[in-house]
DNA sequence: CACATCACTGAGACCGGTCTCAGTTCGTGA
DNA sequence: TCACGAACTGAGACCGGTCTCAGTGATGTG
């Protein structure tokens, strides 16, 4: 029946015995809880030593109802953001004594409930995690409300009653596309993207154009600060200049050429995150272009390697290490129980200027050189 | 007692008690085992669906002793190349219906133990990693024989007995110093590195230039390669041109500066690994130096940006995920009972050819430009 | 010296599932 | 009509810990 591979492993019951004192006693010793004379805390020390004992930490979290341990749903961990965001999440949990499950959710809604279903089924103590686009929240909401605490990052759909750690999409864009209005630029693009990786490139979802994908929650708010920005200065909207969805690295890279291939091209292109910003700038060499000569960047994540190109890329920088710190330190208080109202913890971004960003060519044709 | 702050869950006695039959039936209609007619099946889904009912995981697996959940212990999920293997894992453990609980060990032998100590407590099916730098893997050996199977990744510390899925390391550098000598560079130098992620910067090892430090086993093979590539053309290796240790990347940066300072700077640098090849090439652009014309420059690992940094990087491509996701799958065999001989699979890497190497530069000091 | 107090210990319930084993019911063939 | 097996069900042990509660013996106190 149980373990029939494994070999029998030493129960506190085996040392108890070797011991010459009861399970309970043994527990104790070995638990440091309750009262237990030096002589038999020697006793039963040694006796689990000598066994090797390893204490079975499902049956303690059986009987505790404690599982020390954090659930974390995130799009991808194979994106620079979020694998710094867990590292965050990881160091701060390991110094809390907590142990982390990790599962990558690829922005679907699906995969996420799943997560979160096995999450509560393994009673773990909270959940971390960055929605995926859908306007279905009730599993968390649910979760939450069973008693296993939910913090959002990165993104932050409203009125979920979540507490969450974000960062200003909407307004970090505005300066950005600001910065590009100040340097004269008024065909600015948008690239969104950032979905699954390359390697499970199976289905192809239906996201050449617009609205009609699912768009994760922060590509919505830097849309939406695309937008505000250009409005300010009476600057239509030109759709053809906004391209979102689920891009990964290659897909961003077609539409940015596609972009470049425009009767009337934008002299300058914002990328929504740092995957898209790779394939722009690749898309950008590839047609011979010249940053911030023939074409400014701007990139939404500031990539390791964002100073690294040529020219280095102005950015805006992000606190993902910082985001996963500060989101599991408020987890850790909810587990705890605070149950004051939920908080929505804004971080601080930072536009790196660096020296991709110039005045707009003024011819509107490809340049020969 | 247990779960005082959760709400009361509803167990399979409840569910048992709504439909009107046994605990042991209606575990049977739920779990879909033995036998139960069709009406009863109906009244007890029923009964659950009414009642929300979730299992619970841990008293499953207390029950069954299996916990379909794996362990990885990884040096560093914030670096790209330990990231996107960790994809691959958890891409093939999904599709197996596998959970994965990851830990990162920073190349701490210490924090490796603990890990696998925690994952064979929580009766993890099996245990992934990277094992850290360091003579001592009685934990692994012990883990496995204790029939939680260990798959290594990435490194293969001679003579476990444990499966293995590694890359060539120190064939692949030694075909990348050859291309290197093949262009006419004697003076090559060699940067290794990344260690723990900047953001966690407080114990600094005493790591400076040699051989004092403990190496990871994939920085070994590398040095090893490059040795035996300079001594196949008799050309003497010049220890100030090897710069080992747990470099990040400002360190590594450093380094790079220092090698650029001396009386003889190297005419080429290996980057073992994409974080030494960020600094080192920061450290470059830095200097006002262009690759390949004062300096040539090849990096272990094809990282994401390397096409995009100018001029494109030539680096050795290693199948990271393929790394991850078959070692997944040999670690699957393991626990479904395989007990064949220990396999260690070597993954073919490649070398990049773009525009980083060209010919030596004569002048032995500093270009003017 | 009687009794309260304290330190320590053991018995056994409990967590929420799984699974074995012993019925019970029913249909079917002899 | 009886015997037999198949289909189904319930009782209860079990996994390996934790934890409560009721002792037990030693010590202290009036």
């Amino acid at each position: 029946m149980a373990r029939s591979s494994r070999r029998a492993a030493v129960t506190i019951g085996d040392v108890a015995r070797a011991a010459g004192v009861s399970r309970a006693t043994a527990a104790r010793a070995l638990g440091g809880y309750g009262q237990v004379s030096q002589r038999v805390h020697e006793q039963v020390t040694a006796a689990a030593r000598e066994l090797g004992y390893q204490p079975n930490a499902l049956a303690r979290n059986m009987s505790t109802g404690r599982t020390q341990s954090l659930g974390v749903a995130i799009a991808n961990i194979d994106d620079p953001f979020y694998a710094r965001l867990t590292r965050g999440i990881t160091d701060v949990a390991r110094a809390e004594g907590l142990e982390v499950l990790v599962a990558n959710t690829d922005e679907d809604p699906e995969l996420e409930r799943r997560a979160v279903q096995v999450f509560q089924a393994n009673q773990l103590e909270g959940i971390l995690l960055t929605p995926a686009p859908t306007a279905h929240a009730e599993h968390l909401i649910a979760a939450n409300e069973q008693g296993t605490p939910v913090v959002l990052m990165d993104r932050h759909p409203r009125g979920l009653g979540l507490d969450a750690v974000v960062v200003d999409n909407r307004e970090a864009t505005r300066r950005a596309i600001h910065h590009l209005l100040d340097a004269g630029h008024t065909r600015i693009a948008f690239v969104a993207g950032g979905g699954r990786p390359d390697a499970r490139e199976e289905s192809p979802r239906p996201s050449p154009d617009s609205s009609d994908v699912a768009l994760a929650a922060t590509t919505l708010e830097r849309i939406d600060g695309y937008r505000a920005a250009l409005a300010e200065r009476n600057i239509p909207a030109d759709s053809r200049y906004l391209r979102c969805g689920d891009f990964h690295r290659e897909a961003a890279k077609a539409e940015a050429h596609q972009l470049l291939a425009l009767d009337e091209p934008p002299t300058a292109i914002f990328a929504a995150g740092s995957i898209p910003a790779l394939g722009t700038v690749e898309a950008i060499y590839d047609s011979g272009l010249r940053i911030p000569d023939d074409l400014s960047v701007i990139a939404f994540d500031d990539a390791d390697w964002s100073n690294v190109v040529q020219p280095p890329l102005t950015a805006i920088s992000q606190p993902a290490y910082d985001v996963g710190a500060l989101a599991t330190r408020t987890l850790l208080q909810r587990i705890r129980g605070d149950d004051s109202p939920p908080v929505v913890h804004v971080l601080d971004t930072e536009l790196r200027n660096r020296k991709s960003v110039g005045e707009p060519r003024t011819a509107s044709r490809r340049p020969a050189e």
